[in-house]
DNA sequence: TCAAAAGTGTTCGATATACACCCATGC
DNA sequence: GCATGGGTGTATATCGAACACTTTTGA
């Protein structure tokens, strides 16, 4: 039996798990990137926040611990969606050479476990020390980035449509706990890439009963004032075990 | 900068792909299972078809590979759907046993990353000596497999529904080439667990242009004979191409 | 002539689509 | 008073669900 990985074909490889955490804002669907804290050449260093796994923890624990450091929150909704695998995608000698500075390991093999998560994008985040910035990027500019890193969030954008057909109430994360008709109907447009009709997008919404109307409206704005709506998990949870 | 994988918390896994490859008989969907060459004390040694990936192939080329050996076909239709990485995995000692002996290795984390297949369960299958037997088992009635593999094809029942609404055509790699309408609809009540009705479904085949009807009938039944229909992937293209 | 499975149409309700005008507010 | 976005109803088409009897064939 023997330990090393350089004389037989089988072969260990370092795994690591990459996030791709989406946020709303107004009109667009963004990800959040992190710049990584070693220096490159140029400032091109942005990518999706991730790391390698440790040896006692599966993925999904690596994700939320790559989450819990990027925005201080504890548990996110998150889920596995795709792995990236190709020998190629650690073709780039300058992404080699980083992965090997953060991680002081010799990495010539290297797959990754995407994840998909969401947030609020005005919640203040609790970014730790190891970022040196974190940054919301609208998904339709963003910059190239290491590795497969442009690959595995335009996976996401199409993963996120599955995900919001089998449980709709993930898409109240990417809204305020009050947000009006015309703010979760944009956020259907960006998610589905499509626009809808208003008036039947009304009567789509009255047909949920866990979207409960408030007698609240925005104040201060140029123009009718919005009624606000909230997402009521307790009804939403009733109506999943009905169907 | 080490190479080791001990004083680390990074760690270096191996990397394994299972394929749950699905075949459909009359009433039920059958998974193939493969026996362990290598003995072990009793006979319980079924489980999924899977490898190690080697140092200069995907997952997707490794599924390939593994279902090459399996059934001596070149191009199966697969799709990765899931990955399973928890450290628990390996908690079973005779797992791992037979893994370090299967591949020459100490093994003590190994991920896998899960594919599903497709196979006509009347298919003559050119089996690689690798395994000693290779049989189809009813998917409601399987043994108990190593590591997490009966997940893996609970997780995989649950994948083909989502896999039949995004691509219908991959049904048809489960049916003869000519079929009849009690077969079809049979395949989907087995993929669907759940009765369809014999009129209704009629018209849902009538309403997908790329099931042909043919002249032929079936010979020698008991009772009045069906139809044979087939599948027309240029149809189906087309109509893909127009939705 | 019996058993066994094939084949066939209509009705109903729910759901999606198309479409145009008035309302409230701040400037 | 005007610009801006909010809010509302009806008519039509489409889709899925429910439902029962006749036909064909071999034994």
């Amino acid at each position: 039996m023997n330990t090393g990985i350089t004389d037989y074909p089988f072969m260990q490889t370092f795994v690591s798990v990459d996030c791709v955490v989406l946020g709303f804002d107004k009109n667009r669907l963004n990800v959040l990137l992190v710049q990584r804290n070693t220096l490159t050449p140029d400032g091109k260093d942005l990518k999706l926040p991730g790391s390698l796994i440790y040896q006692r923890e599966d993925t999904d624990e690596a994700a939320h611990r790559v989450l819990n450091e990027l925005t201080g929150i504890k548990k996110m909704t998150l889920k596995q969606f795709k792995s990236f695998t190709s020998p190629q995608r650690t073709a780039n000698p300058d992404d080699v050479a980083w992965l090997e500075i953060a991680y002081h390991n010799k990495i010539d093999r290297l797959i990754t476990i995407a994840y998909l998560s969401l947030c609020k994008i005005n919640r203040k985040l609790n970014i730790a020390s190891k970022y040196k910035t974190v940054d919301w990027r609208p998904v339709d500019d963003l910059p190239q980035m290491p590795f497969d890193h442009n690959q595995i969030v335009n996976t996401a954008l199409k993963e996120i449509r599955n995900w919001v057909e089998n449980e709709p109430a993930i898409l109240f994360e990417l809204l305020p706990t009050k947000f009006t008709a015309a703010e979760l109907r944009r956020l259907y447009e960006a998610v589905y890439d499509k626009r809808y009709d208003v008036r039947n997008f009304h009567k789509k919404m009255a047909g949920m009963d866990y979207i409960v109307p408030l007698d609240e409206k925005q104040e201060g704005v140029s123009h009718r004032a919005a009624r606000f709506y909230k997402f009521d998990r307790i009804l939403y949870n009733k109506r999943k075990t009905k169907i």
